[in-house]
DNA sequence: AGGTTTCGTTAGTTGACCTAACAAAACTTG
DNA sequence: CAAGTTTTGTTAGGTCAACTAACGAAACCT
């Protein structure tokens, strides 16, 4: 079957920086400050060259030289002169051009159900499509991956930047999902597949990392932050130092079965006994709650996950430090008593720094956490905007 | 009082490499290329400019040039021609001029002990100096440290590179000790304090941290660590993909006095119950040592240890997947058995990533971990290597 | 003895930033 | 209201750091 492929006007140079341990060129400075142009330009408004240079401490020369690049990429536009009354020549002002291109996410984090969306460069969703797969395992599901990334760029208005997909597992730096149960993928190499297929960059990675990343990059989320999604399992995405941590074995944020006190528990699934994730998950909550009679009961159960979420994570907040905890998943399991709940017990079980305690919130991003953590990796990848 | 500062006959050029966010000039990939020429030198043994041109992709043009400023620095030198049985030019081979420059690295982390010692630029052992300090605090315990610093940098058959110093508390990234109750600093800038006196860069860092950075440097341990020092109290370094973990207030790996399980256990000096120092530290191990009778009393008390330790770091060990656990401390308190418990309960409570436990084991690097690890620091922030 | 290989250097090119200077287009002021 | 001031964006030319091409030196190979 063969795909429609948008066009593609110009190859856009990449834009990332250097990779410490390697060589350095003079072109890699060039790409250096073209993504700090692009990233000033993004998180600024109504803003100049002349602001740009100020902004970066590049000269006027040099920012003028690179707008022109991007220009020419159809990256960025002029707005148009700026309408103020000062002294002095008029500054033009520029914008990033969201239109120029489109970003396709595809979340599959959820069971029955593959969710993809067409974003454009402000990460705004341009269309939703998605894709009920009681079934989909192993080839059966990549196929409807590709079929659902198909039918969003069939409809995509301009040239596709890149494709991200989130996925359960553990997925390795290239984009290999090494083993991801619920999906039948063993050492599966989506990232290659949808790539060629594509002819556009992708980025497959773990959804919780994807939530992680769109909590930095579109939420509030200071630079060492812990995002934990609560779902069918349980999952984290970890930011330290700003940058998401992706483990030895790229296998960070999976605390799903990590036993947590030492009083027994649930049998899990995997074998052990006090798993996190036998006290919290969408299916062992719902399961007690429908089990609950009263309402006492029923917030008994919430607020017992919230004490075990906040014993494991209070040696992990001691460890990594973090500014806080954002928590993602159905408002029914995550009430706000549950997340007072946990904000308790971490403060309990750690020592305060600055006499301070750290927060645990609910996500503002909602459902569409994955889909935008992924296209903000996207972004990253292509032009250097994080 | 005056201080002698070993003459510097010339500025040495900083070497790291560009920091994210911000401009990049053509001298900063000089100052990159050079460092990875430096770095190279310094990983690598017998080689010539032609072999660090292929192990770099730099050309040889490039490669020799660097090198040439290298030499006029006086940290590189060269050793010969290499005599091997080859066709084409004789190599000359180049080596890290190591007695080039001295660095003198300072531990605190001792109770009434401070121990500093000048190193080489290969981190070897030149000299040791030590300062009893029993009841040294604040203003008293900064004097011990500058006329300790004082006293080895009079000795140095070399200029300075720099300065490290490793201290318990919290300490900024600038070296301003926020808080470290045992030595009475409060927003001491130890950093500039050192660095004004004696006019070469001063480092200063936790010691847990500067113990972790020793055993990336030295030891072999892999980019993502966790280096756990027992002394008076706990403490913890963090390395994630190769590198430090401050926490968001500066406060990462400060474990001492998380709450472990959930059945008690003895009032610790914090206020709360079960801490982890309460098992684990020094003074709490010996003193439960000397009231035991048999050896089955004193074996449990270690294996108590081990096993509260494992419950502790098992949720940090699922959150970051790091690749193994290095622990510090006196021999008495960790004994062989003490790690294996740890091992197997980290082991029993967390999901095994491609069916591999994490090793817990022993650092290799003794007593002089804190203060190799100073030394690396200043290595990294002078030439860039690290 | 002539050819081949490798090393390190010299000479000249390319790319990317810089400074200096300027025209354009606004406001300010005597 | 004309001259001066301020700010923008561009043009011209300089510096720095990498590159390619080519070469002499010094070894081994045939």
């Amino acid at each position: 079957m063969d795909s429609p492929v948008p066009p593609r006007s110009r190859p856009v140079t990449p834009l990332m920086g250097p990779v410490a341990g390697k060589k350095f060129l003079p072109e890699h400075t060039r790409r250096h400050n073209r993504a700090l142009v692009l990233q000033t330009l993004y998180r600024g408004a109504q803003l100049s060259r002349a602001d740009i240079a100020r902004a970066t401490g590049l000269t006027r020369v040099t920012v003028s030289d690179l707008i022109g690049e991007l220009i020419d990429d159809t990256l960025v536009r002029e707005l148009g002169r700026r309408e103020d009354a000062r002294p002095g020549k008029p500054a033009t002002v520029l914008d990033i051009n969201a239109a120029a291109f489109t970003i396709i996410g595809i979340d599959l984090s959820q069971p029955a159900l593959f969710r993809g969306a067409l974003l454009d460069l402000n990460g705004e969703i341009l269309r939703r499509a998605e894709t009920r797969s009681p079934d989909a395992r192993g080839v059966v599901a990549v196929d409807a991956v590709l079929d659902l990334i198909a039918e969003l760029a069939e409809r995509s208005p301009s040239p596709l930047l890149g494709i991200g997909i989130g996925s359960p597992g553990i997925i390795n730096e290239r984009g290999v999902v090494l083993q991801a149960t619920n999906l039948g993928w063993t050492n599966e190499d989506l990232a290659d597949t949808v790539s060629r297929r594509f002819g556009v960059v992708a980025v497959v990675m773990n959804d919780a990392d994807a939530a992680a990343i769109a909590e930095r990059a579109w939420g509030d989320a200071a630079a060492d932050v812990i995002v934990v999604r609560v779902g069918r399992g349980l999952g984290a995405g970890v930011i330290v130092n700003g940058q998401l941590v992706r483990g030895s074995r790229f296998a960070a944020g999976e605390i799903g079965h990590v036993v947590v006190g030492t009083d027994g528990g649930a049998l899990c699934t995997c074998g052990k006994t006090g798993c996190l994730e036998t006290w919290l998950s969408v299916p062992a909550i719902r399961g007690q709650l429908n089990r609950a009679g009263s309402d006492e009961v029923t917030n008994a159960v919430r607020e017992a996950a919230g004490v075990r979420l906040g014993i494991a994570l209070a040696p992990v907040v001691g460890m990594l430090n973090v500014s806080e905890i954002v928590l993602s998943g159905p408002p029914d399991v995550l009430t706000d008593r549950m997340l007072t709940v946990t904000e308790q017990t971490i403060a309990a079980r750690t020592m305060a720094v600055d006499g301070a305690q750290v927060p645990v919130r609910l996500s503002d991003l909602g459902d569409d956490g994955v889909l935008r953590g992924v296209a903000a990796q996207v972004l990253t990848s292509q032009l250097g905007i994080s």
